[in-house]
DNA sequence: TTACCTCATTTTGTTGACAATCCGGCTTGT
DNA sequence: ACAAGCCGGATTGTCAACAAAATGAGGTAA
């Protein structure tokens, strides 16, 4: 569900996804100064490629890289993590008012479809994070490719979603306001289902917006680990 | 001011400044098929920076790569231009938004000192489609900047203008309002050194929609070759 | 004549070795 | 004793050769 390998043939795709879902995860520590060769051993690949990688992950922001000094994953701090949320909130915003007017019918029956089983999911593992994670982010990409608007779709998907989910990684942040959100969620989806664009967009930028604000409430409690 | 080298000492970086402009500006055209050793004479490089070079440009979207079939420009299509157009709207408005909440009082003042530079620079060269264009990258680069998130900028100066600037290439299409441009600046400027936020969000994204609308305009005339 | 299959060439992907550069510890002078 | 300069080790950047894969041409069969 993460993602779909796709035919991974390159070695440097390769090589590229499992560095990244290693920074995501935090297998690989922010502020670690990281040679090539144990990478390499870590992953059997060759240098080459690992290059080619490690190019790519610099130029999404993931991982910072000095000449001739190596390459240490990127630092990360809470207040970044609410910019990202201040940005969702106008992407996603616009995406929603695409999607209002750009999804096909049966696109719209398979998210609503998609929301029963998170709904479903949330009732049975009650309180298991992972699922409601996984289910939120089913939703945003659905939407993000409802826009069809293909450099959006890029963005979010390739770079944001990303981002977000290694600040929550390492800031052990989870969403933790399941039925709430699904409740937005469904209404996200009416308006689109009316083809209601303008309020699709008021809605999703309130959705993430409070769940912005759901993480600077506990960054306020000191919950947060900056 | 395009953009400023800072010491680039790598020849992969080298390699993708070299190819990003390349793309940019049109040398190289939409739907070429290009091989990398060509690419290589063309440049005086070898092909391990060129191929980490290639990546970085492919995560960026600027060209696409298929596995053992080479490496082509991408192609653009004037649909595509407004949808970017419709993204740069909601984000430059945020970042219009945050530069009125963050932006130093030197800062505003170097903008506006800019924004006299550029009414002195429409006024000698009338028409002169150059100035124009780098006036307006050099207003909204500032914003971005100003708007004091890293992510933000980042995605903005990094993948959206040079997005954009290509686009704008490839179709020939150039501003061709540069008064009524240089007001709707002005009035966003005054805006932030008000510190009215909402206020500059508002006025930047009706500036961006009316670059939107003067192109949709062109491209309904016929002007606009697709 | 057309469609399909085979093969050779070209191009990409990968690998290992070479050279340039930086970091840490040591020596040396004041 | 402390600071500055220097040297060795290690790591990165770069290069050229090898192997795998795909495109295109050519031939053959229906």
């Amino acid at each position: 569900m993460v993602q779909a390998p796709a035919q991974i043939h390159t070695r440097a795709d390769e090589a590229f996804d499992c560095l990244q879902t290693a920074i995501v995860m935090g297998d690989l520590a922010p502020g670690e100064k990281i040679g090539e060769v144990e990478l390499c051993s870590r992953f059997n690949l060759t240098r080459g490629p690992l290059r080619e990688a490690l190019g790519r992950l610099e130029s999404r922001g993931l991982l910072v890289r000095r000449p001739h000094a190596g390459v240490k994953v990127v630092s990360v701090s809470a207040e970044e993590l609410l910019e990202l949320y201040r940005i969702r909130e106008v992407m996603e915003g616009l995406a929603a008012r695409q999607a209002a007017e750009r999804m096909t019918d049966e696109e719209i029956r398979d998210l609503k479809a998609t929301l029963d089983s998170h709904e479903k999911m949330i009732e049975e593992a009650q309180g298991q994070a992972y699922y409601q994670a996984e289910g939120d982010y089913d939703f945003h990409h659905r939407i993000a490719t409802g826009s069809r608007n293909t450099k959006l779709a890029q963005m979010l998907l390739g770079d944001l979603y990303y981002m977000v989910r290694m600040y929550r990684y390492r800031l052990s942040t989870s969403a933790g306001r399941p039925h709430m959100a699904l409740g937005e969620h469904r209404r996200i989806v009416e308006a689109i289902a009316q083809r209601d664009g303008e309020l699709a967009e008021f809605l999703m930028k309130r959705h993430i917006n409070a769940a912005r604000q759901n993480i600077e409430q506990k960054i306020q409690q000191g919950v947060l680990t900056i």
